[in-house]
DNA sequence: ATTTAGCAGTCTAACCTATAGAGTGCCAAT
DNA sequence: ATTGGCACTCTATAGGTTAGACTGCTAAAT
């Protein structure tokens, strides 16, 4: 017998520790052990739950904003929480097929492709939607033409492989013969097809070389060439819907907000954070509270998830919103978001 | 006698009004009549002094935020002294090459022109800064190319006059000889260049005959073509900084905040004001507090100037801030990036 | 051995109240 | 026209009071 108890117990603890989580997340208020008695039937007296409750404080799954209010999910308690859902929510399929719509609509050209799915991020959340653009240097080079534009200036044009196109104006100073650009375009297509961009820059010096040895008139133009191709690039952070973030905060802080809208202006950091051990990022992540070191971010939650061209991962996405949110929803929508992503983005590698 | 003193009285009323402003500009803190003979050696009693101003409220250049406190600026005593800052400070020779040295640093590719931009507003006014960059449609075409990028791709090329780059990449389905390629770009070039890129649109159907004349490929790829081109393209909007106007707003208010941080978002609505009578603008044009309709930014004032093409105007830049600011030294930041930003962008067109 | 009712105890949030002091407005004197 | 003097107004701050929402504990009930 008293080996079996503890189990039983346990397990409706576990069960409690649900209820209470859910109806935070749902009230958003302190939830007292009257509110649990009445609103779900556990054939249990308040006094009882509120035994428990003490019990899961001890253990850190909630606490008290002070001592005659009710219980709060702490972040170990939304961890827990999180880490439950074993089976998510599956979205609804008129929901799916809504987001998916939106999506077809919305991607119409490559460039804007962040823009609009951090935005569609924001739509279907109605929270904040984040996408961090890849940094170029991690596609790889598909095709490679120069095209002159005018007497003295020759545009580079990269395709890579996931459908983006960098260009370069160069003013190339002596006039340039077409037929020449064409045939540059052709060694280097042929060289080059299939490298990354961070490793064709490193090989510029041999790029020169190797021109060098078939052509004459390349000094001046290679110089502004391998200026424009090393000058540095930087990730885009695309966020869309903050204000959506604003009325769920629980405590209406100057403060705070002023706080929270600086950091999310400081996109460096954001991208950096976000893009931590983004080889190790296996489907959906959440970080909760404090789980996200910055203080102005601790009340908030962070589900995201990374988009691939291939195996190779390009960047992150996903969705930023108060600790008290429908997780599994959010998790389901990010998912499916960020395989629309990886589809839109390997139809162009093939 | 008595036909002039009134006029010698009114110069030094105005002067009083000029003192009380820049006084609450640069305390920030409503002005009291021993503030300003405290401040200022006028020669004149707080008793005197408070005549004047209670004369000036009457007006209408000043208010009361309550009985007892001090003088405060109307939107109209705003608007009198910006409208009397008639030699504008120069900025300090310093200040002037600091900005420039930003300028030159941070102009890299052409694609990033608006978002350093206004990062550099941003920066150099420690206010907010932004930049509606133009809808393509207001550029003119310099060079039409098409080129071959893989079997089943074609890469349809438009630089325009002021350096930017178009481009679409059309799934041709049949594959598209490079010979005939090179043929079409050279008509296209010969006929459209200098056109706009919104007339340009509207000849669709006319490029098409034209083509239809002298090749048979073109059907699919026309489709593909036009689908593209008249794919809407919409302005958008750089915003960088929105965090430094918090700490000037006077009255701490979440709900104020919260409501700023949602109209800053809907960007839409913020490019059509920003642009409306856009031909009509000239230099720097402020807007203070009310003079702006949207409520949220009724405690800001608007500085902004036109960046043009030739004499097409192209869209608009500036700096938001709190009403109390330093118009003077604002306006001419706001003037000398915009002219830099039209030198940069003619530059290319030549 | 749990569960529960009852009750004392705690803390918040909302609402007063009182008070100092910063400024004004006005009047009578200059 | 200007000024000193003074009554008056309003804010901002602090302190005090209270209802009521919950808890924690204890002793009785299951």
């Amino acid at each position: 017998m008293r080996t079996l108890k503890p189990e039983i117990t346990e397990t409706r603890k576990k069960k409690i520790l649900q209820t209470i989580i859910y109806q935070y997340i749902t009230t958003g208020k302190p939830v007292s052990s009257d509110n649990i008695t009445k609103n779900y039937h556990l054939n249990l007296s308040p006094a009882s739950i509120r035994k428990i409750m003490s019990d899961l404080e001890k253990e850190g799954f909630l606490t008290h904003p002070h001592t005659s209010s009710g219980r709060v999910p702490s972040d170990k308690g939304y961890r827990w929480f999180v880490d439950s859902l074993s089976d998510l929510q599956k979205l609804a399929v008129t929901e799916k097929r809504k987001i998916l719509d939106e999506f077809r609509q919305h991607m119409g050209e490559m460039d804007e492709v962040f823009l609009k799915t951090s935005q569609l991020l924001s739509l279907v959340s109605n929270y904040t939607g984040f996408v961090v653009a890849p940094k170029m240097d991690r596609n790889k080079i598909k095709t490679l033409e120069l095209v002159k534009i005018s007497e003295d200036k020759v545009m580079v044009l990269i395709v890579t492989d996931s459908g983006f196109v960098k260009h370069y104006i160069l003013n190339t100073g002596p006039v340039v013969d077409e037929r020449m650009l064409r045939y540059i375009s052709e060694i280097f297509n042929e060289k080059y097809s299939g490298v990354a961009l961070s490793e064709f820059k490193g090989k510029i010096y041999e790029i020169k070389d190797e021109l060098e040895k078939r052509l004459k008139v390349s000094e001046d133009f290679m110089k502004a060439f391998s200026k424009n191709l090393l000058s540095d690039e930087n990730e885009h952070l695309y966020i869309e819907g903050t204000s959506n973030i604003l009325p769920a905060l629980d405590k209406k802080n100057y403060d705070y907000l002023s706080s929270l809208i600086k950091v999310l202006e400081q996109k460096k950091m954001l991208i950096n954070m976000l893009e931590k051990d983004i080889e190790k990022i296996k489907g959906v992540e959440v970080t909760i509270g404090k789980e996200n070191k910055l203080p102005a971010l601790n009340e908030l939650s962070f589900i995201k998830t990374v988009y691939k061209v291939g195996d190779s991962p390009l960047g992150v996405l996903g969705i930023i919103g108060p600790k008290r949110m429908e997780y599994s929803k959010m998790i389901s929508i990010v998912n499916l978001i960020g395989e629309m992503t990886n589809q839109l983005l390997n139809k162009y590698s093939k």
